[in-house]
DNA sequence: TATATTTTGTACCGTTTGGTAAATAAATAA
DNA sequence: TTATTTATTTACCAAACGGTACAAAATATA
């Protein structure tokens, strides 16, 4: 039985559980969390909504997640890692501008997608709010400074490389894509469609750097 | 004393009213209300806040405005005539190019300054929300496709005055115009400075097409 | 002065909010 | 079997929510 040495999280992982097992996947319960969050935002997502939603109790909730605000961090977590993988991905493009194609035109897919909300979830998860959703709020503004940091390295990349010229600000140029970005997102919010978006994007698009 | 017909409109400005004298003005009392929406948006400014924020009493708010959904469309009403009357001006500028100028830098100063919320409340007043608030959410999406339909009407004028070539889609650049124009109250909603703003409607403008 | 009319302040309403106590149920360990 | 551990269920909590009843106060009219 105790032949190796496990890491505790290893341990937890292939030992049963002791007690009474958990009669819901905690991935899947994240996921109708998710939805809830995203439509709704922060605080227009109520408890009974999510308890709803997710088909569970709400003691089970808070034993499994903590309260609301934690449930929300760990969605959105999850939200990050999985919905809006493809932004990272798209950062992998040969060139700078490639990459910047890329991603906004797969958001123009992704926030007008039918099977999911409207737009993003970290855009419109708590712009504006009352005082006890401050904490959230400001986690929501870092999320979106590092989206616009991973943009600004994303174009230093590309200066050193030779891809833009030397003259081009690289934290400008990222503002500015972040900000189509976001005025993207509210514009799917409001019933933008797919084709609307794209179209968006080509104008944007037109003004890069050479 | 009845010598001349007037509207009951004049008239009821000239009588002196009847019972007790309101107490506090109403613009006064709404710019203040303005200002608690605009910052909290529509679901996350409760009415204690409004109520301390007007420095009166809450059954006196609902004699005069209604109610809170009320309060806010005539709080909105009068954000669009104060505030944000240099939108309609702008585009009074004699070239299309310069009316976008003017709206967009006039945004940058105005999201960021300092005297009043950042932002706009038009965008963040209810981007997502709980059911109650939906009517509000979807009034507000209709004042965001209103400021698009005035801007796509200012390049179709634009265009019969071969301000702008006919080949221009107005529809699409308005959009364009548009999203930019709310992706910048999302940033200064987060913090952006005005200088940061500006700069990203310096990169915007320099794809107008010619 | 008496009356009608309107606003104000206090104190309250039912409902919903996020969150939890306590008993029961389901599993493992001894 | 019995004890231990954990999860679920029901029922509940105080606080905050939007909204209001009612009496007192302040004005114009008669």
């Amino acid at each position: 039985m105790n032949d190796v040495v496990n890491t505790e999280k290893a341990a937890k992982k292939l030992k049963k559980a002791r007690g009474r097992p958990l009669e819901f996947n905690q991935n899947e319960a994240l996921d109708k969390a998710i939805n809830v969050f995203w439509s709704r935002g922060y605080e227009g997502a109520s408890m009974a909504e999510l308890t709803e939603a997710l088909g569970i109790n709400k003691p089970s909730i808070y034993a499994a997640f903590g309260n609301k605000e934690a449930l929300f961090r760990k969605a959105l977590e999850r939200y990050k890692t999985g919905p809006i993988a493809f932004v990272g991905e798209a950062m992998k493009a040969p060139t700078a501008r490639q990459a910047v194609e890329k991603l906004l035109m797969q958001a123009a897919d992704f926030f007008s997608d039918e099977n999911t909300p409207n737009g993003c979830m970290i855009v419109q998860g708590a712009l504006t709010c009352g005082e006890s959703a401050h904490t959230i709020q400001q986690e929501l503004i870092a999320y979106r400074g590092n989206f616009e940091a991973m943009l600004t390295q994303r174009f230093d990349l590309a200066k050193k490389q030779e891809d833009l010229p030397s003259h081009v600000n690289s934290k400008q140029l990222a503002k500015y894509i972040a900000t189509i970005h976001q005025g993207m997102s509210v514009q799917a919010t409001s019933g933008a469609t797919r084709e609307e978006l794209l179209a968006v994007v080509e104008i944007a698009m037109k003004n890069w750097p050479n």
